[in-house]
DNA sequence: TCTGGGGTCCTAGGACCC
DNA sequence: TCTGGGGTCCTAGGACCC
């Protein structure tokens, strides 16, 4: 992904260090990005052709009287200034005869991996940006498309993807992935856009700061009341005046951004690195005992969804967003991963407890996020017992694998525990 | 207009260790 | 009495992306 502070500025061309290998690389690269158009809707229609399918006036969010927000919107509904993170109830002001759908996430899951399988067969390396985004490095095909220009082999992908799952793309082509992206952007909708290689400087000329991956409305902000608002205003800077003003990694992250500079590698996603589920309520919740109920849905959901994973996890975090739009969090990291509801909704709950102790406001909306993950087989570190309790047990464990299977013959609301956090805390976690 | 849900990465301070 | 330097881990907050 492209990041706003990049961990380092290796030079590419520094030797490697000795005992790697030394892989030829081709003078320039040669990336492309599949970006989905409207994704949410297409896929929306896919998956209903006789109704939504026939619809213009689509959007993908909420429920019309809930809290929700425009996930994506039809160009018909976009026509009449609709757009992405807008509220579903303003949306609905502006184009009130669109059909409001939530997210058809399964379906979005899986049309995602065929899409993944199809562009698979036409590059070695590709790497999913997000749901909707695929980048894909062709190295070591030149001689498979015999010398085909790049923009002719992105039309035949385009093509491929729209036959085999019937998904429309836009596709943008370059040597970096951040001109790929914003070729992605100038080629939308449907169409190819690629970018020579040597002519990045004058490609980035067109856009305005905002447009940069990267660059979000503070920093743009801090930009703009220096004036600078285009690619091209801020071009006269070098990248002392960037450091001395942004600070080192930020002033020499803008520098090369502007010029169209930037060697982050294609890669295969690794595993992700948390996993979180979080609710905005239709009303605010005012007491510790509401919060407490609606915690333990979650606590259910986001601990099934990690052992399906086969992983176990160190940290686990309750975060809370209070009713004037102050986000809060507390996490704890424990000395042994956990997996079972029961160990992951004592933490979860004695987290909330201190959140709430601290700001009692109304709440409206409760998350619970996983992270440091362990996979179950790697060996655990041996233990003194006696010395520090286990967070979890076997049983624990067992209880927890049971209620996964009751849940996958008769559906997630098959075992619903009534009570996972005992009502005395006589064993606090380590 | 009143702001979802699921992610990634960065910063900065403090604890702790050598 | 006045006080090193570097590294890692944890925690909280925040920007940004789709």
């Amino acid at each position: 992904m492209d990041r706003p502070h990049p961990p380092s500025d290796r030079n590419s061309l520094a030797q490697p260090a000795s005992g790697t290998v030394l892989e030829p690389q081709p003078a320039t690269r040669r990336l492309l990005l599949v970006d989905c158009d409207m994704f949410f809707v297409q896929v929306a229609k896919l998956e209903d052709p006789e109704g939504l399918g026939r619809e213009e006036l689509i959007i993908v969010g909420g429920r019309p009287e809930g809290r929700g927000v425009v996930a994506s919107a039809s160009y018909g509904a976009r026509a009449y200034g609709v757009r992405s993170a807008m509220p579903v109830r303003h949306a609905l002001r502006l184009c009130p005869r669109a059909v409001v759908v939530p997210v058809p996430r399964s379906a979005c899951a899986r049309v995602h991996r065929q899409i993944r399988q199809t562009l698979e067969v036409f590059a070695p390396i590709v790497e999913a940006a997000s749901i909707d985004e695929f980048y894909l490095d062709l190295c070591g095909t030149e001689r498979l498309y015999r010398g085909e220009e790049l923009a002719a082999t992105a039309r035949r992908i385009q093509q491929a993807v729209l036959g085999q799952t019937g998904v429309a793309t836009s596709v943008g082509g370059g040597a970096q992935r951040l001109i790929a992206k914003l070729a992605a952007e100038v080629a939308k909708p449907g169409g190819v856009h690629v970018v020579r290689a040597g002519d990045e400087a004058a490609f980035m000329c067109r856009f305005q700061l905002v447009d940069l991956p990267g660059v979000g409305p503070v920093f743009a902000e801090k930009l703009r009341r220096r004036g600078l608002r285009t690619v091209r205003d801020a071009l006269v800077y070098d990248q002392t005046a960037l450091s001395l003003w942004l600070g080192e990694s930020r002033g020499r992250w803008l520098y090369r951004r502007l010029r169209g500079l930037d060697d982050t590698p294609v890669k295969t996603r690794a595993e992700a690195k948390s996993l979180r589920h979080e609710r905005t309520f239709a009303e605010d919740l005012h007491s510790l005992d509401a919060l407490q109920t609606r915690l333990l849905q979650l606590v259910l959901e986001v601990a099934t969804e990690l052992r399906g994973h086969g992983w176990r996890a160190r940290t686990i975090t309750t975060y809370v967003r209070d009713r004037d739009f102050r986000d809060r969090q507390m996490s704890r990291t424990l000395d042994e991963p956990v997996e079972s509801d029961r160990a992951i909704g004592r933490v979860a709950s004695a987290l909330l407890r201190r959140l709430w102790g601290r700001r009692p406001v109304g709440v409206r909306l409760l998350g619970v996020s996983l992270s440091n993950f362990v996979f179950v087989h790697t060996p655990q570190q041996m233990r003194l017992e006696g010395i520090t309790a286990a967070a979890e047990d076997a049983r624990d464990r067992s209880l927890a694998a049971a209620a996964d299977r009751l849940r996958g013959r008769f559906g997630k609301d098959a075992v619903v525990p009534a009570r996972i956090i005992p009502r005395s805390d006589r064993r606090e976690p380590p």
